[in-house]
DNA sequence: AAATGCTTTTGACCAGAATCAAGGATGCGA
DNA sequence: TCGCATCCTTGATTCTGGTCAAAAGCATTT
């Protein structure tokens, strides 16, 4: 309970921050130079089907996600990518329709495999640096899998919100905004809910006074520790999700 | 040139190759040299609640898994590891009662990061089969999410035979051959079931002749290919599990 | 303003799995 | 051999969430 409320205290949610400070990309002068820019609008797919070869994505701003439509089931948003996050193709497993998405306009640098390893061994430091982010963002996914196993609807619920406060989210006169970048279903997908239970539940929160304004993307967390108090893994998000750098 | 990251005991299922030859020793690396070897019995943990660093893990032979201990609910096993696979500390989310432990005996070679960090930086060959490794394994914990996320109860299980048999399998007279290294409630707590449902879908699958045997760890699967199509995730699990050096 | 098409909400109902409880195996030690 | 403990099975019940359908917003078009 105290150690929520010192999440919440401490909590940086610092907007430029987040979108600007991935670690990896700092000393990335060589990385800049070798890899391709790519712009993906909303909605927009990465990884194809069956690519030529190996390929390495880094996320520069934006939001993407990984999703697999199974036959005859909904979508599947099965994972998050924030800016600094490293992504190879064969991360991703090769699901019906899967595919790496993006959810919001958003930016990533692309290049082939063999030059992101070429790049790495010439700099021991990057390398070990984008070891220790690929081991971050596999924590992230044993979690989710955590989350979608074990808990039910609010608690999934709360645990996205408390994970997009984290990252998105800003302090305000009267709670911490965030502007949501994922749609209803996607919500829903990420969260392997249905809409309709997930329309339930939005209610619900707003019934308890945990969520206003949910609408336009635009929502208001009005009681932080309560909404942390609603999922066992606040703690754990808050270890996951909040940028190192809080401290400064 | 055999790395030490691919499967030094995989016993391919491929349906025409008997799998009982386990590689001969590999090449020694400078890797067993600075790697402390450690060796674990059932149920051993090895992953600390604070460790004092990082620390990486590979596995030699046997299986371990990351455990959770939520609050007032089931142990979750949350993903599973076989030889090769490579660990870090900061892979396993923080969650209470987190841990990296052993479900067989098992040999693994525990070395600080930094060690295994530096390892890597002089043999770029090496590090970029480390990175692959690593991208295989956050594929399967995807699919892990995906598979508790939208599967029932059945399919989770079709799953869980099908990985196990191309992973631990042996071709024999009337099937195929796995002798399951996890016991009731680590597969109840895999796929996040309930022991009594695990049951009952046990029972289903040998009443429906998926199954025989299913005692003291022997279990033989009669129809691989029915097991196959009772998971939409077979052709998934197999790229992930079968050995792409099969054909050896 | 009316019409159209979309998403969201809400209600009624149903299915799958969890829970609880009672037997039935199985194994171990005295 | 008999307890004794543990695990496994099976049945009855409950409950969460899925499914289906209708109604309500909401935005754009006509």
């Amino acid at each position: 309970m105290m150690s929520i409320f010192q999440n919440a205290a401490a909590q940086p949610v610092n907007h430029e921050q987040t979108a600007l400070a991935p670690k990896i990309a700092e000393p990335a002068s060589a990385l800049c130079e070798h890899a391709t820019p790519v712009r993906a609008r909303r909605r927009q797919r990465l990884v194809l089907e069956h690519p030529p070869s190996e390929t390495v994505y880094i996320v520069r701003s934006g939001l993407l996600g990984i999703e697999a439509l199974p036959a005859g089931k909904h979508r599947q948003l099965l994972e998050l990518f924030y800016p600094g996050d490293i992504i190879r193709r064969s991360q991703v497993p090769n699901l019906p329709g899967a595919s790496l998405t993006a959810l919001t306009l958003s930016e990533v640098w692309r290049l082939p495999a063999h030059s992101f390893e070429a790049l790495l061994a010439a700099s021991p430091e990057q390398n070990a640096q984008a070891q220790r982010r690929v081991a971050e963002q596999h924590a992230r996914a044993t979690l989710h899998a955590s989350i979608v196993g074990t808990l039910n609807g609010d608690e999934r619920f709360a645990s996205l919100l408390v994970e997009l406060g984290l990252r998105l989210g800003s302090i305000g006169p009267a709670g911490i905004t965030v502007d949501v970048p994922l749609s209803r279903t996607d919500i829903a997908d990420y969260l392997a809910l249905n809409p309709d239970t997930l329309s339930r539940i939005t209610s619900r929160f707003k019934a308890r006074g945990l969520l206003t304004q949910f609408g336009g993307g635009h929502t208001l967390i009005p009681a932080w520790e309560a909404l942390c108090a609603s999922t066992p893994v606040a703690a754990t998000l808050q270890t996951l999700h909040a940028p190192p750098a809080a401290t400064a």
